[in-house]
DNA sequence: GAACTCCTATTGACACTCTATATGTGGATA
DNA sequence: TATCCACATATAGAGTGTCAATAGGAGTTC
């Protein structure tokens, strides 16, 4: 599957891409380099699991996007949450927060 | 892929099956049972999701099985920690602790 | 105009989990 | 003793998500 430090865990990737664009628009790698800012370098995106995220997301409605230009002048396609994806964000935070817990209960149950 | 209640996160199974064995030596339902307790019925784990989870990391070594009578007189195989699966599990732990960490941080810094 | 960086994008492979199904056996009940 | 249910292991087949590797266009710099 991937060896270490990358590997994400499944359905984790959609969360962290919600949570960054709650700061605004961002282009595809301004996302990446968020997430692995706000993480602390401990989840580091590459673009080939970032793009079909990013494509299936906006086919589900959560974001859209659109073409602009980047800080450094290159066109890039900017995407922003929807409505739909505010409410994703709340839904699989809650789901977050309730796995977290449940697994690190059963971790400190021994 | 699966509906909401029982969907795992990639990579958390392992570690939820190790760690009930921490208990003791446990047949397969016995584990799936194990966790679905202490997880308070969070993750419900089913045989399909269990056996092949269980040949692998008997293939990789964290642990043994042996054939014995359950509690209710009924031949089942058991499985208990090798010293490798311990060590494994301790890997598994830190990197959980590493990845919830970081991502509750990140959700907190909105 | 050559080299370099930024940015988006795709492909092919692979691992994990899920649903569904199969098989065998013990115990209970009629 | 025939039937049925619960226990227990097992596999097939599908779907999905992530990864490594790669490609290519478009500014920027020298």
């Amino acid at each position: 599957m991937g060896s270490e430090p990358t590997m994400l865990l499944q359905g984790t990737l959609d969360l962290l891409i919600l949570n960054s664009l709650v700061a605004g628009e961002m282009h595809g790698l301004g996302i990446s380099r968020r997430i692995q800012q706000i993480t602390r370098g401990t989840f580091v995106v590459k673009p080939g699991s970032l793009f079909p995220a990013l494509h299936r997301m906006e086919d589900e409605g959560w974001i859209s996007a659109f073409w602009g230009d980047s800080e450094n002048n290159r066109r890039a396609k900017f995407y922003r949450l929807t409505k739909a994806g505010r409410k994703q964000l709340e839904v699989e935070t809650k789901r977050w927060d309730r796995i977290s817990l449940a697994i690190t209960q059963a971790l400190e149950a021994s």
